[in-house]
RNA sequence: GCAGGUGUAGCUCAAUUGGUUAGAGCACUCCCCUGUCACGGGAGAGGCUGCGGGUUCGAGCCCCGUCACUUGCGCCA
């Protein structure tokens, strides 16, 4: 039966057998010893000199491990000598006695060395064995820090009472704002699905549905170029909820998050609470910026500095002089405002009921209350100046669908990988994200994207007109 | 789409003003080593200097183009 390295320390004196990588080898001639690695930790072997025949064989096995190597080993569990405890160490007042090695597999001589943090090797390389820079302890920690977050999510809000729905990846093309990735339909060629950019109109949906209290951690592909805290793909931590205004999603929210930070990682300190909140001209005004940073000292990695703004102006003026939405076209105005949306007056002066939560100086979230009554929600859309075939074709189902009896609802979606790398110190999204691309959308490990056959394509009634980059 | 940075051994980096056979550390191969823990010592192998063109007696270095990675701007409900 297997023994996992990290319930190795209270088995002193019995013989149990491990699976594990080679971390690294230390051979002496007479005496190796070799570092184990598995999921739960790193321990010292040690394969001592022998006369048996047994002993002599596992010493010859032993010499021809190397780094990354996988295998099986029986060994005892003994208490260190005195002088050699690593106090600083896992397992540091215990070794294995190597008795017996199992080959599961050699390994080849790695590409990138798997054993540091890996900052100081390129991302080409990096991302070219992505499943190999993926053992690196640094990679290990995060990716099992971001699923105790999203554990930790899915159970506060199930006690909450909300509940997770998939909503659907092949959708429709519906609306301007990011760039989509369009799928071709093959039972209709000419016709094309599009990626989600956000699950927003399905979990408005869901509103109308009656579940009052949705949360999703989805998925979401955008067409835009990268960034540092942007992936073409990446994940939301998406809800949304009926009958609540602005405070009562703003509050929940706060108190998710202290209780997040508070559990999974206690080191850091939050530097307000409740969260400082500022209007969107207040920020601007003081900070110069719709997400300012307003941590009292940036060079402290524990800090985290959360704020709130609200306020948002609700249209913002085209490159051709009309109108397009600020943030988000479901948006309800703020209260006050409604008969201003209404009338159609006065569009410049119209806020909405969006709210950003602003984390160390990145957008980890937004949302807002949303239009529930149809004819509200029609009165932005002529304003951005659609024509009624373009409401219809693009709008025509949530107008439907929010007049059978639409309750009042909200919401919020975080950027969970942009909270992840705060939480984590990472300067860049791809640190979290398993697979990630790089900055032109490239996934080099599988190398997508790809050029299809000739086949594929007339499947789909699809023809390249060029290729616009020949390798 | 735009601007900057980078590209030399598997990895990380050197290489004077344009000048001999492009070096080092790690990794790798072989040898030595009984208490190491990034073990140590010795020897060795490993290069189309991203790719294409140009200038020059001579290019890793200068010029043009191109590709890739990266940071930022545009863009990003």
């Amino acid at each position: 039966m297997r023994t996992y390295i990290k319930d190795l320390e209270v088995k002193k004196g019995e013989v149990v057998t491990i699976n594990c990588w080679i971390d690294v080898r230390r051979d002496q001639g007479k005496l190796i010893f070799l570092d184990f690695r598995d999921m739960t930790g790193y321990v010292q072997g040690v394969v001592l000199p022998s006369k048996t025949e047994e002993g002599i064989a596992t010493m010859a096995t032993a010499s021809k491990l190397r780094s990354e190597w996988v295998v099986e080993i029986t060994g005892k569990v003994n208490p260190r000598p005195d002088k050699n405890i690593q106090t600083d160490k896992q397992n540091g007042s215990i070794e294995l006695e190597v008795l017996g090695i199992v080959v599961i597999n050699e390994a080849a001589t790695p590409p990138i060395d798997v054993h540091t943090d890996g900052r100081e090797i390129g991302e080409e390389s990096r991302l070219t064995y992505r499943y190999l820079d993926l053992r690196r302890p640094r990679l290990q920690k995060n990716f099992r820090v971001r699923s105790a977050v999203t554990m930790f999510v899915r159970n506060w809000l199930t006690k909450e009472g909300f509940i997770e729905i998939e909503t659907p990846l092949l959708t429709k093309f519906t609306h301007d704002g990011a760039r989509g990735f369009l799928v071709p339909s093959r039972l209709e060629n000419g016709k094309f699905y599009a990626l989600p950019q956000s699950p927003q109109q399905y979990k408005q949906l869901l509103m109308v549905s009656g579940f009052e209290k949705y949360f999703q951690i989805a998925r979401c592909l955008r067409d835009e170029d990268s960034r540092g805290d942007r992936q073409p793909e990446f994940t939301q931590l998406d809800m949304e909820m009926s009958f609540v205004n602005r405070e009562d999603v703003m509050a929940l929210n706060e108190k998710l998050l202290i209780e997040l930070v508070k559990t999974i990682t206690p080191e850091k300190k939050i530097q307000e609470i409740p969260f400082p909140r500022f209007t969107y001209k207040e920020a601007m005004e003081k900070y110069n910026s719709d997400k300012p940073d307003i941590r009292t000292d940036k060079t402290d990695p524990n800090l985290l500095a959360f704020c709130w703004v609200t306020d948002f102006p609700f249209f913002e003026k085209t490159d051709t002089d009309g109108w397009t939405f600020s943030h988000n076209p479901f948006s309800a105005p703020k209260p006050e405002h409604m008969n201003m949306l209404m009338n159609k007056e006065n569009v410049a002066d119209i806020l909405t009921t969006q709210y950003d939560i602003v984390l160390n100086g990145f957008e980890a979230g937004g949302g807002s209350i949303r239009n529930h009554n149809p004819a509200a929600l029609r009165k932005v859309l002529e304003i951005m100046g659609y024509d009624e075939a373009k409401i219809h074709s693009g709008f025509g189902h949530m107008l439907e669908a929010l007049g059978y009896g639409a309750p009042s609802h909200g919401g919020i979606a975080w950027g969970l990988d942009r909270v992840m790398a705060i939480l984590q110190n990472e300067p860049n999204i791809r640190e979290v994200i398993a697979f990630a691309k790089t900055g032109e959308g490239r996934e080099l490990m599988m190398e997508s994207p790809s050029e299809v056959s000739k086949g594929q394509l007339e499947e789909l009634g699809l023809m390249v007109k060029e290729s616009k980059k020949i390798k």
